[in-house]
RNA sequence: GGCCCGGUAGUUCAGUUGGUUAGAACGCUAGCCUGUCACGCUAGAGGUCGACGGUUCGAGCCCGUUUCGGGUCGCCA
């Protein structure tokens, strides 16, 4: 042992220690003093234990006790006894230290804030002094578990013959999804290397390379507006794995997430997951990763309503669209008018036209907006088609855009289920593996397919044939985890056929020389033998954040960024030197 | 880039219709106190009311601009 020789952590004691010689080291969270006798709560990334300074220490102890200070870092020497009062409050309550001698090594000036008070300050101020508010037990917990389950997923993996390999942070910009974060460089002037949006190709040629299975704890950047649960720079627990099919990998995931859950939160869950293919989970659910914990299912009511009088239906079909509900099951005395009217607000605000809806009070009479244009049989079938009843409320979208309609509903399904707390809070984690997604997305900004997951993504073998004729049709060996509706991680088996590769690059619109000039060492790569492959990367951020049922993902990142970007406690960006900037050969403006 | 919310001692907040010297609690400083753990008691220090401009006899308060932070839409293969 060097000279400091701790004899463990403060809440390492307790009743067994009594008469135990110690050493301790810690900050100083509390000092009490009541004259001839001082109390110290000494603090350490393992919690607090109280030290008590009375009539057994010399005068001298009792002038440095006196001298200590909120934050000073302190070495204190003392035998371990049982409190005549006991702390029921803290696990080191029915101990104490008495102190014989104690040394300060290096004193705090006045924090900006009370450590043990950080849950009231602006967080403004937090994440200025984040190494401060780090300090805070809670605060450090939340980063102590997620190094907890990056160890679990290492040792889990590893276990099963992954290996991890470091894939470059300075890569080739494939301007394709996110924007990049780009960095110059000195000696290739006017030329770029941008950070990975994730290590998706490099892990591709570690199975190409014979690596066979392969993880790492990667991260990744995009250069994109943050939100409170992303951030441009995360973090992937990243894998890939030789011979392999969906069931294999999902298999994996499923031990893994079960592995987790039940070492960090001690809660034992289901496996299989359910699986649910992205038509079923889009038209039942109005989303790609549905929240199953609670019903509002969305039903299609076009049969009802096609042929009617009333234009704002019918037109929406004939136009292309449809016309769908949900039946907010016995909340009608709950969805007052104003509610209503409300909800009505959010739903144009994130692109409605109109919410349509039709209350059925508990004394059967009804209000609506819509049934007063409608036939009897009209109205009668939609709410047979609803099944609703007395205290239910229909809510209908109609739109011309059949996307939208589904995924307006999807979110006014998860409004209600907020606002009304349809979701059981003590309900097991809710998980789902969403398959069978489209290989490709028409985008109307571009004109053209793009990959909806990215195109390295395998189709379905019965559908190859369709990629070049009928790219609508082809569905991709892909599969996305969602848990309570938060999508937490996702993969899909690789293409390793370079012929199908060339058909795919063919659909999304890219030429002989561009696909060259982009992936060309790829597509080399896959001509030397390539094995199937396939793999999955979990956001371990929003993994973190939603076990520990935080608001936001800054809580489960050490050092966060804020929603401009920028980092307060270094203020990053900074500004740099003309001279640094003349050697990249970059001007400015500004 | 759009929309919404916020910024008053170190911290969290109050501040009436625009009107005297901008308050409280916690923290901080000094002193007293042998069983505290939200210790208690006494005294004290501490403010560019985010910034700039305007209206007014007079602005923390009203108006405009701006900055910083939060949420959200766009964006996020």
């Amino acid at each position: 042992m060097g000279k400091f020789n701790r004899s463990g952590y403060c809440a390492a004691f307790s009743i067994k220690d009594v008469g135990r010689a110690v050493k301790l080291y810690g900050w100083v969270q509390k000092k009490r003093e009541m004259g001839k006798l001082v109390f110290i709560d000494l603090r350490d990334r393992s919690g607090i234990i109280q030290l008590a300074v009375d009539s057994t220490a010399s005068d001298n102890i009792f002038d440095v006790a006196h001298g200590i200070h909120a934050e000073d870092v302190i070495e204190a020497d003392g035998v371990v006894r049982e409190r005549s009062s006991k702390n029921k409050d803290i696990p080191t309550g029915d101990i104490e230290v008495e102190v014989k001698n104690i040394t300060v090594l290096s004193r705090a000036q006045t924090t900006p804030f009370e450590i043990s008070k950080v849950s009231g300050v602006n967080e403004e101020t937090r994440l200025k002094y984040r190494y401060l508010e780090l300090r805070n037990h809670e605060v450090k917990q939340k980063i102590m578990l997620r190094h907890k389950i990056t160890s679990i997923a290492r040792s889990y993996f590893y276990q099963r013959d992954f290996i991890e390999i470091e894939t470059p942070i300075l890569i080739k910009s494939t301007p394709e999804g996110a924007r990049d974060y780009l960095v110059p460089s000195r000696l290739f002037k006017g030329r770029f290397f941008a950070l990975p949006q994730s290590p998706q190709i490099y892990k591709q040629l570690t199975m190409l390379a014979g690596f066979d299975r392969y993880i790492q704890i990667a991260r990744c950047f995009r250069d994109e507006d943050l939100r409170a649960d992303r951030q441009p720079e995360f973090t992937q627990i990243d894998l890939e794995a030789s011979f392999v099919d969906p069931d294999d990998i999902m298999q994996l995931a499923e031990g893994f997430m079960k592995k987790v859950y039940k070492e960090v939160l001690n809660v034992d869950i289901d496996i299989p997951f359910k699986r649910m293919p992205y038509n079923e989970a889009v038209q039942k659910y109005g989303s790609d990763k549905p929240d199953l914990r609670f019903g509002l299912e969305l039903v299609n009511i076009e049969d009802a309503v096609k042929e009617s009088e009333f234009k704002v239906f019918s037109g929406a079909i004939a136009g292309g669209g449809t016309v769908c509900g949900i039946n907010a099951k016995r909340l009608a005395s709950l969805l007052t008018r104003k509610e209503i009217d409300n909800l009505t607000e959010e739903m144009k605000g994130c692109g409605a036209k109109g919410l349509a809806f039709t209350k059925i009070n508990k004394d059967g009479s009804s209000s609506s907006t819509y049934e007063k244009f409608l036939t009897e049989q009209e109205k009668a079938k939609i709410r047979r088609m609803m099944n609703a009843g007395e205290n239910d409320v229909i809510f209908i979208i109609a739109d011309t855009n059949r996307g939208l309609v589904l995924e307006l509903l999807g979110i006014l399904r998860c409004k209600l289920a907020e606002k009304f707390s349809l979701i059981d809070e003590n309900a097991k984690p809710c998980f789902v593996w969403v398959v069978d997604f489209p290989l490709f997305e028409y985008s109307e900004e571009e004109k053209r397919y793009v990959a909806k997951h990215h195109p390295f993504t395998s189709p379905r073998d019965e559908d190859i044939e369709n990629i070049e004729n009928a790219p609508d049709k082809v569905y991709a060996k892909a599969y996305d985890l969602v848990l309570n509706g938060n999508e937490i991680g996702g993969g899909s088996i690789r293409i390793n056929d370079p012929k199908v590769q060339d058909k795919m690059f063919k659909a999304l619109g890219f030429s002989e020389e561009e696909a060259q000039k982009r992936f060309g060492f790829l597509l080399e790569a896959f001509k030397y033998g390539a094995p199937p492959h396939g793999g999955m990367a979990f956001g371990l951020d929003r993994l973190v954040m939603l076990m520990l049922e935080c608001k936001s993902i800054r809580e489960v990142i050490a050092f966060p960024k804020v929603a401009s970007s920028a980092e307060l406690m270094t203020d990053s960006p900074g500004t740099v030197d003309k001279k640094q900037l003349d050697e990249l050969g970059i001007k400015t403006d500004f």
